[in-house]
DNA sequence: GAATTATGCGGACTGTGGTCCGGATAGAGC
DNA sequence: GCTCTATCCGGACCACAGTCCGCATAATTC
């Protein structure tokens, strides 16, 4: 699990063992047959006995390597996850640097909902944890920081970390899915939805 | 189960046949021992075998009665989210009618972060079932049908639907939650945040 | 390359939500 | 009261997530 922290990029304090070489090819036999194995079922219907089974390993290798159900989920999310935050931190503009706020909320919330369009249902399993836990976790928190600086830089005038959690409330993926499948909307619609609540909510720039 | 349908007061196309006098029992001695022990145990710590146990009950029964763990727990919670509803539809102002649209919205708002201060476990253990139950649920509908009705009483131009939603994406039990546990924001904070956050939406009245 | 140790492995096991179906029984009709 | 049937009951059963621990082995040290 700590070699698996590291690859993630998140802080450490100190150098950790590497990951012995068994570990490394388990870990990619495993995030390859789960990748296969979401494609050709849909993420809701791979059981954790089956990706053991596909990788031809046992479930403890699967659960020490990933922690839970969500956390398989996670991990097969997660490289187009990093894409997405390249893009909001060093991307072109509007999404990255170089654009008004408000233009880069927008942009963020339209790169989202295209997001949520591809994974949607792999988010939904990533997302369907322990209560709390979803908020709890490093995408979120990353995100947040993300609309939480822009609104910062805006001229809004009221808690900013609070509107944080509102907006991202709204690009919650359980949400948005039912409002593409079940509601009808279209993407284009949820896309000028929020342009109009962001416009709403951040009046200048 | 049907019978459940009719007391919750849902729409039915003719009458039900009423529910044999043993299932009405069972179903009473089922919640009595639920809420007991989630009155002890708190709602994420009690298993459908404790509550059949103690209800002196199979486990088949428990699950006609209520289809699942949530559905268990929603019928707990039933008696007081009525009791809120009756309070939006025809409680005295600014809540039930009278108020201008923005004054019942706030008003509602104050009164569900109320509702969930007290009842947010059970909450989040109702709300805590298959991805986009939560939303499908009549509860919701309720909900979201009510806050769509005062946007369109007020002047605002956008979608009133989406707004719903977005308004509601705030109020979810789970982020509240987490809001004032883990973000150590205390109530009158986020009624505040709240109130602001509606007049942002809806400048005038 | 032998000995040692930390790390990883596998799969039996557990706990829990949810299903199923043979048998029991309440209530209706007589 | 007797019969009949729709409804309900109970608990054995299943599927799945997640744990545990004795065994295997990669890496390290000499």
């Amino acid at each position: 699990m700590e070699g698996n922290v590291a690859q993630r990029g998140l802080p450490m304090l100190e150098p950790v063992r590497h990951e012995r070489a068994d570990a490394a090819r388990n870990r990619a036999t495993i995030l390859a047959a789960a990748e296969a194995l979401v494609a050709e079922h849909g993420a809701q219907c791979v059981t954790m006995d089956q990706v053991a089974r596909a990788a031809g390993v046992g479930k403890g290798t699967l659960f020490r390597h990933f922690g839970d159900r969500c956390g398989l989920m996670r991990a097969l999310l997660d490289e187009r996850e990093r894409g997405l935050q390249e893009g909001f931190i060093r991307g072109p503009a509007p999404l990255g640097p170089g654009a008004p706020a408000r233009e880069r909320l927008i942009a963020f919330g339209e790169r989202m909902l295209e997001h949520i369009e591809v994974q949607g249902d792999l988010l939904v399993a990533a997302e369907n944890g322990a209560p709390g836990e979803r908020l709890r976790h490093s995408v979120y928190a990353a995100y947040r920081a993300h609309v939480t600086a822009l609104l910062g830089e805006s001229d809004y005038e009221g808690d900013v970390d609070y509107l944080a959690d509102v907006l991202l409330g709204t690009l919650v993926s359980e949400l948005v899915l039912f409002q593409r499948r079940e509601r009808g909307m279209s993407q284009a619609q949820l896309k000028h939805c929020w342009g109009e609540l962001v416009r709403t909510m951040l009046p200048d720039g």
